[in-house]
DNA sequence: AATGTGTTCTTTTTT
DNA sequence: AGAACACATT
C-alpha cells in the first residue's frame, strides 16, 4: 500500500485515504489532482476492498479518461481497470441509456447521437414545420436558448416567454424535441437530460445504479451544469461517498451551462463534507505562478486558495508586441527555432494558445511556409469533413433507420436520380400517412414486390378522388427509391452477420460511395485516405459482435472532443484554443492575441461576470506553462477584412513589472515602415497605462449627424445608428473612403 | 445535374 | 478576407 502513498504530500494523502463521506478537494492548477484522483481509486480497490465496478469516475474529456485508465493500469491489473466506469458525463450517460432507456418507451437502445450540424438541421426543419421565417430566425441562437434550457432542466412547457425571440425559441423547442424522438435521436444535452429523467421517474433503475456505485468521483467540478450536479447527487445518494475536485478559478464553460456555484452548492448540500486544499503547485516556476495569481486576484467571485511552488524563479515572462498578426506568427516561429537551437527545447514541448479558432489560420500558414512541425489540436475537425459525415450517415442509418437527418444526407449521394422534388414528395407522402420517410420507402419496396397495388404508374395522381395514401411518384422516381430501399435493407441485414470493418467496406461498396470518391483526382485520393482513417477507428471495434460494435463505434465518434486529437510526446508544436488547453501542461507556452477585443473577447465586455470568466481563462492559459511563458500581441490586426489598431489586453497590465523580461518589453518586434507613424492614443510608457484606457468605455450613444474621428479613416459623419443586444453599430461616411459599418465598442472611434 | 456567380455572414469558447 | 449559402445558368 505504501507505494500508493509514497511521494504524496499530506493534503494529497488525505484525499486518497479518506474513504468515507463527501469530500471537496479544492485543487489549484498543477497541484497533482489527477494524481490524487487516480491514487484514490487504486487505494479504494486495494485497501478499501471496493470492487472496480463499484466505482464511477467522471472526467472532463475522453482524453482524461483514457489517461486515468492507463495510469491505473500501472497500479492495478488490466482486467480490474477495464471494469471501472471512467468517462465523461456524456459518455457514461450514453452507456446507461443504452442499457435502460427502453423502459421509458420513447427511445430504443439504438438511438443515435446528433452532432452540432444535425442539431442545426433539426432546428431548420422545426422552423419549416412551424412555418416560421427561416431567414429571420437563425438556428444558432435558437439552439443556444434551447440548450441552455435543457442544461437548467427546463422543459418546453416551462420555457420562459419574456421576449419575442424566447417565444419563438420556445415553440421551436417543442417541435425540435418531437423531431428528435421521431428520429430515435438525442442531442448532447439529451444524453444528460434523459438520463436525469430516467433516474427520476424509474426508481428501480436509479436504485440499481445507486447500489452499484459505492463511490462517485467527479473531476473539474466547477464546470458541471445543473443537470450534471443533480445526476451526481442522485448517484451518490446511495452510499454518500462522493468525492469532487474543482477550482473556481478555472471555471471557463459557463456559456455551456456550467455553473461554478455548484461548488458552493455542494458545500451547502453536504454540510458534513471534508474540505481539502491542494495548494502546492508542482508545475510552474514561481515567476509564472505569481504572475498568474496577480491576474486572477482581480476577480471578485472566488474562494481564495493561496498557491506556492518550490520550482524556483525561472526565466521571466516575455511580453512581445509585433507589428501585425503575420509578424506575431513570425515571432512565435522564430522564437521556437531559437529555443531549439539555444536551449535545446524541442518544438514538441511548445504550445501556442489563442482565444478563438480563427486565429490559428495565420499561425498555420506561417508554420507551413517554413516547414515547421505543428499539430492543430482540433479533433472534431476530421469528423466535419463531407466524406466522413456521409460515411457515418450511412452507418447511422443502418444502425437506426428512423434517422431521417442521415437519410436526407445520403439518399442521393452519390447521385441516384432522387432529386429534390422526389424527396419533397416522399416527405409529404410520409407525412400524410403519419409514417417516417424511411417507413414510406419500405412501403414502396413492399408494394413493388407484390406488383405495385397502391402505386400509380405513369402519370402523377391528378384526380381529386385519388386516395390520400397513393404514392405520388412517377415510375422512374419510384424505382430509384425502391432500389435505394433494397440496398439499405441489404446492409441492415448484413449488420449482425459480419464484423464492423467488413460492414464498413460493404457499405461503401454497395452504396456506390467508394467509386464516387475514387475519382482519380488528388482530392479524391485525399478523401479516400480519410475514409481509410475512419475505417481504422472502426477496426478498434472489430472484435466485438456486429450490432454492439456499431453502437459503440457511433457513440465514440459522436463524442470525440478536440483535445482527443492531441498525442503526447510528439515532435510538433501544439496549436490549440485556451479552452482546449484546460488540464494540459507544456514547458513553453505562447499566448497570442493579447489584445482588447480578442482576449478579453469583445462579446464579454458588457458583462462583469463574463469578464471574470475571460480572466479565469487567462489564468488557465498562463498556468499551463511550466518554464517559459510568452504573451504576444499584434499592434494592428485585420478583422472581417479590415485592419484596425489594437490596444493591449487588460490582463497584461496586472502582471508585475519585475516579472517581465526587460528586453522583451523594450524591443518590440517591428518591421513595417509605417510602424510608429500612426500609433494608437497611448503614451509609450508601458502596458499598464495603455491597457487601463480600454476603448470599451469610450463614447457610445452616437446619433445621426455626429462628427467623428477614426484612427484609420480620419474624419467622418455618422449616417446611421443601430443597436443589437449590447453592441452598438454605426455607419459612418468618410470622405473619399466610403461608408463603413463599425462597432462602437470596438472601433477606434471618437466624437469630435 | 453540374458548374458558376453573387450575396451574406462570420469570430467566441465545445460535449 | 474567406466561407458558406443561395440562386441562376449551361
Amino acid at each position: 500500500m505504501d507505494d500508493l502513498l509514497a511521494g504524496l504530500n499530506p493534503a494529497q494523502r488525505e484525499a486518497v485515504t479518506t474513504v468515507e463521506g463527501p469530500i471537496l478537494a479544492l485543487a489549484g492548477p498543477g497541484s497533482g489532482k489527477t494524481r490524487a484522483l487516480t491514487h484514490r481509486i487504486a487505494y479504494l480497490i486495494r485497501a478499501g476492498r471496493v470492487a472496480p465496478w463499484q466505482i464511477v469516475a467522471v472526467t472532463f474529456t475522453n482524453k482524461a479518461a483514457r489517461e486515468m485508465r492507463s495510469r491505473l493500469e500501472v497500479m492495478l491489473s488490466e482486467p480490474q481497470v477495464n471494469r471501472l466506469a471512467v468517462g465523461t458525463f456524456h459518455a457514461l450517460c450514453a452507456r446507461w441509456l443504452r442499457h435502460d432507456v427502453a423502459v421509458m418507451g420513447q427511445y430504443d437502445r439504438n438511438f443515435v447521437i446528433f452532432d452540432t450540424s444535425d442539431q442545426q438541421a433539426v432546428i431548420k426543419r422545426a422552423l419549416r414545420d412551424l412555418e416560421l421565417d427561416e431567414k429571420r430566425w437563425k438556428p444558432g441562437p435558437i439552439h443556444y436558448l434551447i440548450s441552455k434550457a435543457k442544461n437548467d432542466l427546463v422543459l418546453p412547457d416551462k420555457f420562459p416567454m419574456r421576449t419575442y425571440e424566447e417565444e419563438i425559441a420556445g415553440r421551436v423547442y417543442e417541435r425540435y424535441q418531437q423531431i428528435l424522438v421521431e428520429n430515435n435521436a438525442m442531442d448532447f444535452d439529451d444524453l444528460l437530460l434523459i438520463t436525469h429523467r430516467l433516474f427520476n421517474r424509474y426508481e428501480t433503475v436509479l436504485e440499481k445504479y445507486q447500489q452499484q456505485y459505492r463511490h462517485v468521483l467527479v473531476d473539474e467540478f466547477q464546470d458541471t451544469n445543473m443537470v450534471q450536479y443533480e445526476l451526481t447527487k442522485m448517484l451518490a445518494a446511495g452510499y454518500g461517498n462522493i468525492f469532487v475536485v474543482g477550482d473556481l478559478d478555472q471555471s471557463i464553460y459557463s456559456w455551456r451551462g456550467a455553473d461554478y456555484r455548484n461548488v458552493l452548492r455542494f458545500r451547502e448540500d453536504y454540510p458534513d463534507h471534508k474540505l481539502i486544499r491542494l495548494s502546492q503547485n508542482y508545475r510552474s516556476t514561481e515567476t509564472i505562478l505569481t504572475a498568474a495569481q496577480h491576474v486572477i486576484r482581480q476577480n471578485r467571485h472566488r474562494l481564495e486558495n493561496e498557491l506556492f511552488t518550490e520550482r524556483g524563479q525561472g526565466p521571466k515572462i516575455c511580453i512581445v508586441e509585433a507589428y501585425n498578426e503575420w509578424e506575431e506568427a513570425k515571432f512565435v516561429a522564430d522564437e521556437i527555432e531559437r529555443l531549439q537551437l539555444e536551449q535545446a527545447i524541442s518544438p514538441g514541448e511548445v504550445a501556442v494558445m489563442y482565444r478563438i479558432n480563427a486565429q490559428s489560420r495565420i499561425l498555420e500558414e506561417t508554420f507551413v511556409s517554413r516547414s515547421m512541425p505543428y499539430l492543430l489540436v482540433r479533433g472534431t475537425r476530421f469528423y466535419e469533413r463531407k466524406e466522413i459525415k456521409d460515411a457515418l450517415a450511412y452507418l447511422r442509418l443502418i444502425h437506426n433507420p428512423e434517422d431521417s437527418i442521415s437519410l436526407g444526407r445520403i439518399i442521393n449521394v452519390p447521385a441516384r436520380a432522387i432529386g429534390q422534388k422526389t424527396i419533397n414528395d416522399l416527405e409529404r407522402w410520409a407525412f400524410e400517412l403519419s409514417i417516417t420517410p424511411w417507413q414510406a420507402i419500405q412501403q414502396l419496396v413492399t408494394d413493388d414486390e407484390v406488383g405495385q397495388p397502391g402505386a400509380d404508374d405513369g402519370d402523377a395522381p391528378s384526380g381529386k378522388l385519388a386516395a390520400v395514401a397513393a404514392a405520388p411518384f412517377k415510375t422512374r422516381a419510384r424505382l430509384a427509391l425502391v432500389e435505394f430501399g433494397r440496398m439499405m435493407n441489404l446492409l441492415i441485414n448484413a449488420k449482425s452477420k459480419m464484423s464492423l470493418p467488413d460492414l464498413f467496406d460493404l457499405t461503401l461498396a454497395r452504396s456506390g460511395y467508394k467509386n464516387f470518391v475514387n475519382d482519380h483526382t488528388p482530392e479524391g485520393d485525399e478523401r479516400w485516405e480519410n475514409l481509410l482513417e475512419l475505417r481504422r477507428v472502426a477496426e478498434e471495434f472489430g472484435s466485438l459482435e456486429g450490432d454492439e460494435a456499431l453502437a459503440l463505434f457511433l457513440e465514440r465518434v459522436a463524442l470525440v472532443s478536440d483535445v482527443d486529437a492531441l498525442v503526447e510526446e510528439g515532435a510538433a508544436t501544439a496549436m490549440l484554443t485556451l479552452h482546449t488547453a484546460k488540464g494540459l501542461e507544456f514547458p513553453v507556452v505562447f499566448m497570442v492575441g493579447m489584445e482588447e477585443g480578442i482576449f478579453p473577447h469583445s462579446r464579454s465586455f458588457h458583462d462583469a461576470e463574463q469578464m471574470e470568466e475571460e480572466r479565469r481563462l487567462a489564468y488557465v492559459g498562463m498556468t499551463r506553462a511550466k518554464d517559459r511563458l510568452y504573451l504576444t500581441r499584434a499592434f494592428r490586426r485585420s478583422n472581417y477584412g479590415f485592419e484596425e489598431l489594437t490596444l493591449p489586453s487588460t490582463f497584461l497590465a496586472d502582471i508585475p513589472a519585475n516579472l517581465i523580461d526587460e528586453v522583451s518589453r523594450r524591443q518590440r518586434v517591428r518591421s513595417a515602415v509605417e510602424y510608429g507613424v500612426d500609433r494608437p492614443v497611448q503614451s509609450g510608457s508601458g502596458w499598464k497605462q495603455a491597457a487601463t484606457s480600454s476603448p470599451t468605455t469610450a463614447a457610445t450613444g452616437y446619433t445621426i449627424g455626429d462628427a467623428v474621428y477614426h484612427q484609420k479613416f480620419g474624419e467622418g459623419t455618422v449616417i446611421s445608428v443601430e443597436r443589437e443586444g449590447n453592441e452598438e453599430y454605426v455607419q459612418v461616411a468618410f470622405p473619399n473612403q466610403g461608408i463603413k459599418k463599425l462597432a462602437t465598442s470596438y472601433a477606434p472611434l471618437a466624437r469630435r
